[in-house]
RNA sequence: GCUCCCGUAGCUCAACCGGAUAGAGCAACAGUCUUCUAAACUGUAGGUUACAGGUUCGAGUCCUGUCGGGAGUACCA
């Protein structure tokens, strides 16, 4: 309909002789001011010089609709153009839902396109935290909705296990490990005091009873780095998350790649020496201060890797590139970004999508977290608590932009006025209708006569599901994925408010056909977004 | 000091490229189950969209400034 309208009122447009910007049409919040309206004759009042309702009359008169599709249409002050569309569009919409079954709701915009997404990234020093639960779920449903939209995706995790914090990690597995033998050994300075450790240690010594504090630290870095790396992989398959690659810093070293940008920059003149350590002249490119790229120690810091790393993505050959991170890291993309346009990338390629932090109440009290000091609450006693689907929908329905709170006390207190529950049991309610009606002898008929359909509430949860599409889109567009639940919420509203005004199943036969052909489509649009969204959705409750 | 994010009902948050009377949930109050699941529905109350200017037919949304919260501003990542 909306594409309809998009054509019919541009070719009308060119006609009149007035400039053919994009036409924007919305939904109207009130179904009084229609299923569609256009601001166009406001946008161009400008322009035409002449007053907004005149334009759309003038429009108006000359534009021939397909009254199967545009029942009416009214103009209205200050110079809205609303259109009503007709029943047999509505009913044709129905069809073509169930038709497309579990395609409805995806779009083709990313076909024959690979993207990548970024996300977790968390290296393996401990278990994943609260905090990172935020970036898995906002990272996998960016992924579902890319996949919706066409893309093959590609979902990545970057780490790195060298340095001083696994360096450190090492230490204090070696000293838990002692411990266990009976040598009493001091946790490090700094070091990781998690039980998880202790864990791992007690596996080491099962596997290799031998070691002592001769052996090498690279034994226990070793260990510690796969133990916990399979508590970390356990955790998001829990999620329902599964990494396509996961991707060791390491490796743009051994490769050469990290001396390659160097050289790079170098030849661009972006580079110089100062106080022993080699910088990126940024302020050369419009940034207010210079960056370290190598120490004086002669370690690069992150940035180099993580130019090397997205040189890599764009010569893997990603149309679209991805990258979720905490609000800690704002800093550390804009000159990475920067690099990789002087050597030549269309950074436009690249999105980077920042989510605030999540703050963890009890209560009223905050909960402060150090993975040193295993002073957190692990994603997986979360997951333990309130199980995958309560914390997947919990995460995501806020925008990434907004900072969350979440409180453990009222997520697991959370049984009765839960959102997640709200709209489980809009599917499950549906589901529970079929089984009556099959017991009722009243079988769901393909040809059901539709155009019993017409109340209010009936017509209003028809518009609510045909918007299904567009938040998709919308999602994509915008890479706020929030809309998703909040769309979805709204749908099972408009489902309950059906359910309460209107008996399916009834002794009229053909309009509790008629009926249920309308909840098959809406059971399906509440199936296909709980599936991006990670959440399932039952049969019954 | 500078950069980025945020500030909307008592609380947690929505509001598509600037559109029509700023919406939900929770909490409060009043109602609705002999009938497909009451994990639901209806109604009442709750707002100077932090503040002050500006841009225009129209601003929660864009611009400038102020205040408040968060993150960054390292030869940490």
């Amino acid at each position: 309909m909306k594409s309809y309208l998009e054509q019919h009122l541009k070719t009308r447009l060119t006609e009149l002789g007035w400039p053919v910007e994009e036409p924007q049409f919305s939904r109207p919040k009130k179904a009084e001011n229609g299923d569609w309206s256009t601001n166009i004759a406001m946008a161009l009042a400008r322009v035409a010089r002449q007053a907004p309702l005149q334009i759309a009359h003038t429009i108006m008169e000359g534009l021939i609709l397909d009254p199967e599709i545009v029942d009416r249409y009214e103009i209205v002050a200050p110079g809205f153009i609303n259109f009503f569309q007709s029943p047999d569009y509505l009913a044709h919409q129905l069809r073509k839902i169930v038709t497309q079954d579990f395609h409805y709701g995806r779009n083709k915009s990313g076909a024959g396109q690979k993207a990548q997404v970024e996300f977790v990234s968390a290296n393996p020093t401990g278990p994943l935290t609260v905090g990172h639960g935020r970036q898995t779920v906002l990272g996998d449903t960016i992924a579902n909705i890319l996949e919706w939209s066409g893309y093959e995706v590609v979902r990545e995790y970057y780490f790195n296990n060298a340095g001083r914090q696994m360096r450190k990690l090492g230490e204090s597995l070696r000293a838990r490990y002692l411990t266990l033998k009976g040598q009493s050994t001091a946790l490090p300075e700094d070091g990781y005091q998690g039980e998880y450790l202790v864990e791992i240690a007690k596996e080491l010594l099962e596997q290799q009873p031998d070691l002592s504090v001769e052996t090498e630290l690279s034994v226990f870095k070793t260990h510690a780095e796969a133990g916990i790396f399979q508590i970390i992989k356990d955790t998001l398959a829990r999620m329902g998350v599964t990494h396509d690659v996961f991707y060791n810093e390491n490796t743009l070293y051994e490769t050469g790649k990290i001396e390659e940008v160097l050289d790079e920059l170098r030849r661009k003149n972006l580079v110089f020496t100062k106080d022993g350590a080699t910088w990126f002249k940024t302020t050369e490119l419009g940034f207010d201060q210079d960056r370290v790229l190598v120490k004086s120690t002669g370690e690069p810091t992150y940035r180099l890797p993580d130019m090397a790393y997205h040189r890599e993505k764009f010569r893997r050959g990603f149309d679209l590139i991805i990258d979720v991170f905490g609000a800690d890291h704002q800093d550390t993309y804009p000159d990475v970004l920067a690099a990789l346009k002087v050597m030549g990338f269309d950074t436009s390629k690249v999105h980077v999508v920042i989510h605030q932090f999540v703050t963890l109440m009890r209560g009223d009290e905050v909960v402060k977290m150090s993975t040193r000091k295993a002073e957190f609450v692990t994603l997986d006693e979360l997951l333990d608590e309130v199980g995958v689907d309560v914390v997947r929908y919990f995460y995501i329905m806020r925008g990434a932009g907004s900072h969350l709170n979440f409180d453990l006390d009222l997520a697991k207190r959370q049984t009765e006025e839960n959102p997640v529950f709200y709209l489980q049991y809009a599917h499950a309610r549906i589901a529970s209708i079929f089984r009556k009606a099959e017991e009722r002898g009243i079988t769901y008929d393909v040809h059901a006569d539709l155009t019993r359909l017409g109340e209010a509430e009936t017509l209003a949860l028809i518009n609510e599901l045909l918007a299904f599409p567009e938040v998709v889109e919308r999602c994509l567009r915008s890479l706020e994925v929030h809309h998703l639940p909040n769309y979805l919420y709204a749908l099972a509203t408009a489902l309950h408010k059906f359910y309460t005004e209107h008996r399916v199943i009834s002794e009229d036969v053909p309009l509790s056909q008629a009926r249920l052909f309308l909840l098959k489509a809406v059971k399906i649009a509440l199936r296909n977004g709980l599936q991006i969204l990670g959440v399932t959705a039952p049969e019954r409750m």
